[in-house]
DNA sequence: CGATTTTTCTAACGACCGTTTGACTTCGGG
DNA sequence: CCCGAAGTCAAACGGTCGTTAGAAAAATCG
């Protein structure tokens, strides 16, 4: 029988300490020397229970990517019910916030975020190709209420401007502690950072759909 | 006498072979033997002429971060010297220009950004801080000018306006390919690129003006 | 229980890492 | 020309890496 048998918690106990271990020093920098220390696990576990760091990488972040879109689909749902054409400040709002409230919550998920971005701009394919399969379902949805609530603009307008409200909502996560050094700004909690974002992405998206 | 004697062109070599290298595999990724073995450079070479990989690290990025800012002071100077109040559209396109045409020639350049976006992901300190002393005064001159531009607008709304803009170009220039692979849209050539985050970033300042 | 499968664990493999040592070569200035 | 500084080079240092073989333990089932 290739199920489970006993009430294998060895596989959970990796998992949770792989993420935050991944975040912080990335999937290169981790050793599973360490990484086994951590979860209190024999060093042989991970290539047992997982075949290889890589795959273990994987299954990591396949979890988050999951339970992000899963909370973007909860939001989403009313607004594709809803009949008129919606505010495309309310279509931000659904697919920035749970990012946003995610990384706010939970620190681990801003490491997550992190991890992310660094191995997306360090073109892991892998990781390229894990996102692209989770995310075009409800980009394509976010998208197709983006359109109904700007009729006059272009499709091709809207995946650009849609990419730069992802690229500057990332970018303020991210880089808060560092812009704020630089610009001599104020702090920005989550709410007021969505906020922003939804403000000014909107304004951009009108200023392309016209 | 502490000066090079020799038409010391090692150094030069090393410098050379390192940007690429490391923007592809990252500084923890790239071993010295395969940076030698690239830069036709015994294996010594590298830390007797720069100390230890990390300081050749900083130093590769300093050359790039300065070139880059160079270029934005040579675009800055005219908007700075013009009476009455410059248009948000090119205080940005000043800001994001440079970046924008670097990526979009030599691919160096784009490597080197994801670079050093993966590194900033990743809080590489040392990088942090190089980035906030290099780039503190030409953003204290982007928002003076914005500051003109917009004078209705809360100085911490034109630092996240203009950081929203930042986020946005580099999110763009590095995930070009992802980007059109997840939303089926058609490939944005680098002047269009920066015409539709100007246009998308002016429109969000303008609105966070008021 | 005995037999079989699944899981844990120790030990080790071979490879690569950044850095250093110390001898060798090359060079400039007195 | 010779001496001392600057540069190059082969070799090795002590570590850490991901992965695996094989024995030991635990769990499952007839």
């Amino acid at each position: 029988m290739p199920t489970v048998r006993q009430a294998n918690d060895t596989r959970e106990r990796i998992l949770a300490a792989a993420l935050p271990l991944f975040a912080r020093q990335g999937p290169e920098g981790l050793g599973i020397r360490r990484l086994a220390l951590a979860a209190k696990v024999n060093l042989a576990a991970v290539n047992y229970h997982f075949g290889s760091k890589q795959a273990l990488f994987r299954e990591v972040c396949l979890r988050r990517l999951r339970a992000t879109n899963a909370e973007r689909d909860r939001l989403l749902l009313p607004l594709e019910a809803a009949r008129g054409r919606p505010e495309p400040e309310a279509v931000l709002r659904a697919y920035l916030g749970p990012v946003v409230a995610a990384a706010g919550g939970d620190p681990a998920n801003l490491l997550f975020l992190r991890l992310v971005m660094a191995q997306v701009a360090r073109r892991d394919r892998g990781l390229e190709t894990l996102i692209a399969r989770e995310e075009q379902p409800v980009i394509a949805r976010v998208l197709a209420l983006l359109a109904r609530a700007l009729p006059g603009a272009a499709r091709d307008a809207l995946a650009i401007g849609l990419s730069q409200a992802a690229g500057a909502t990332t970018h303020l996560l991210m880089t808060e502690a560092l812009s704020r050094r630089v610009t001599g700004r104020a702090a920005v909690g989550p709410p007021a950072l969505l906020d922003a974002v939804v403000l000014h992405s909107a304004a951009g998206l009108r200023a392309a759909a016209r």
